[in-house]
DNA sequence: AACAAAATATGATATTTGTCATACAAATTT
DNA sequence: AAATTTGTATGACAAATATCATATTTTGTT
C-alpha cells in the first residue's frame, strides 16, 4: 500500500490541506487503481460512494446526449479529484469518467472524506473552492456553446489542448483524442470536426500527419478566433 | 432593520443551519437592498465582498459573449443566495445579476459569512451541496446547448419556466421574459426566437397573446421535445 | 391624444452545420 | 500477408439558423 504522505500529486489537489495524521488514515482505507486507455473509472448513473484522486493520465468527463452523442463536459488532470460532485450531492454519478490514456487513480471512500469535512476546516474551503472554480468554467463553457460558431470552438479547443496539456518533441498536441472525441469536445459532428480542421489544415493554420494536430502558429491561430 | 430570525426566506437557503444566535448576528450587520426590474444587483467584473439572498423577486445571472449578445446562464428565485461562487473563489463576479422583476434582497458581508463557514459545518455543507446542485445543472445545461437544437431548447425551456415559476389564472407564463430575453436563455438570435415561437402558434402548441405566452398542452409539448 | 421609441413579427436570403454516402487510410485480427 | 474493422476524409445535399430589411404592434412619454 503506497504512502499518501509521499505521494507528490497529493499536493496539488485539496487533499494538501490535510495533516500528517490524516493523511496516514487515508493511506489505510484508501485503494489503488490502475485504468487502461479506454476503461471507465465510473459511469453516468453509477454510485460512487467516495472520491478518486487522479495520480496520473487523463480522463474525459462525459454525458450522453439524447441525440446518441457524448458529450465531453471536462477533462480531468493529474492532481484532480473526481466525483466529489455526485459524493457531495449524494447522487448517483452524473457523468461518466474514462480514461484517455493509462491512469492511475486511488479511491477514498466517502466515510473518510466526510470525516475529513467536519475536522478540517481548510480541507472543506479547498474542495469548496475547487467546485467554484469548476463551476466559473461550466458557466464560461455554456456561453460559449451557446454564442460561438463551431469554427470557434474548434479553434479555441485547440489552443485550450495545447496551452493544458502541451506538445510533443514534434510540435504537435500530447493529448491523443480521436476526432469523434474532439467533436464531443466542441459539441459538433463528427464529420464537421473533421473538415473544420481539414480547412486550417489547408489555410495553414494547422498541421495534421495521421491523427497528430500541429498548431503551426498559436498567435495567428489565436487572432482568428 | 428587519430580523432575520423572523424572515421565512431564509428556511429556504443555506442560511436555514444558523442558529439563534447566528441569526442575531447576521441581522445586525446585513443590509438590505430594494432592486426595481430592469436594475443591476451586481455586474460582470465587480467585486462583491459578501453575498446576497434574494428575498422576493426573480433575477437572471447573464453573461456578455464577445459577439455582443448576453447569455443568461440561470434564473435566481426567492430563497436562493446570489454571489456565493464568486466570494468564495476569491473573485469578480463571472456573471450579471438583472432583476426580471421588483426585488427584495439582503447583502450579508464576506467576513460575517466566513465566520459561519469556521464555525458551523451544516451551514458549510449546505452551501457546499448548493453549489454542487448548481454545478451539475451547468453540466446538464452545457450538454443541451451543445447538442440540442435551438427548437428542442426553446421547447425546454417554456415547460422549465412554466415548472418553476407557475402560470397565471389565464394559464400565461407568470414569469415576464422579453423575446431577446428568452432567446438569451436559449442560445440564439431574437428572430429565431420569435419565429419558432410562431411556428409553435401555428402548431397549436402555444398560444401568443401580446408578449405573453401560454403553453396549450404541457404533455404534448414535452412529446414534441 | 399624439408622438417617439422599443418590442414583436415576418420575409428574403446567406451561412452554417448536419446527414448520408462513399472513399481512403490505418490499425487490428486472422 | 490478407482480411476485417475502425478511424479519417471528402462530396453532395438538406436542414437549421443567422442576418438584414422592413412591417406592425405595443409601450412609454410628452
Amino acid at each position: 500500500m503506497g504512502k499518501c504522505e509521499q505521494c507528490i500529486i497529493r499536493q496539488f489537489s485539496s487533499l494538501k490541506a490535510l495533516n500528517k495524521e490524516e493523511l496516514l488514515k487515508m493511506a489505510e482505507c484508501k485503494t489503488s487503481y490502475t485504468i487502461k486507455k479506454g476503461e471507465a473509472i465510473f459511469e453516468e448513473g453509477e454510485i460512487t460512494n467516495g472520491i478518486y484522486c487522479v495520480k496520473e493520465g487523463v480522463c474525459k468527463l462525459s454525458k450522453l446526449s439524447d441525440n446518441g452523442k457524448d458529450q465531453i463536459v471536462k477533462l480531468v488532470k493529474p492532481g484532480e479529484l473526481l466525483g466529489q460532485r455526485s459524493m457531495i450531492s449524494e447522487e448517483p454519478a452524473n457523468l461518466s469518467a474514462v480514461a484517455l490514456e493509462d491512469m492511475e487513480v486511488c479511491f477514498i471512500p466517502k466515510s473518510e472524506i466526510m470525516h475529513f469535512f467536519s475536522e478540517n476546516n481548510q480541507f472543506s474551503m479547498n474542495v469548496m473552492r475547487t467546485i467554484c472554480d469548476d463551476l466559473k468554467e461550466a458557466g464560461d463553457h455554456m456561453v460559449n456553446m451557446a454564442q460561438k460558431t463551431v469554427r470557434q470552438r474548434l479553434v479555441e479547443t485547440l489552443l485550450y489542448l495545447e496551452d493544458t496539456f502541451g506538445k510533443n518533441e514534434d510540435g504537435s498536441l500530447n493529448i491523443q483524442l480521436s476526432r469523434e472525441e474532439l467533436a464531443g469536445m466542441i459539441g459538433t459532428a463528427t464529420e464537421s470536426c473533421i473538415r473544420l480542421l481539414s480547412d486550417l489544415n489547408k489555410s495553414g493554420y494547422v498541421t495534421l500527419t495521421g491523427k497528430k494536430i500541429t498548431i503551426v502558429d498559436k498567435n495567428k491561430l489565436k487572432r482568428f478566433a
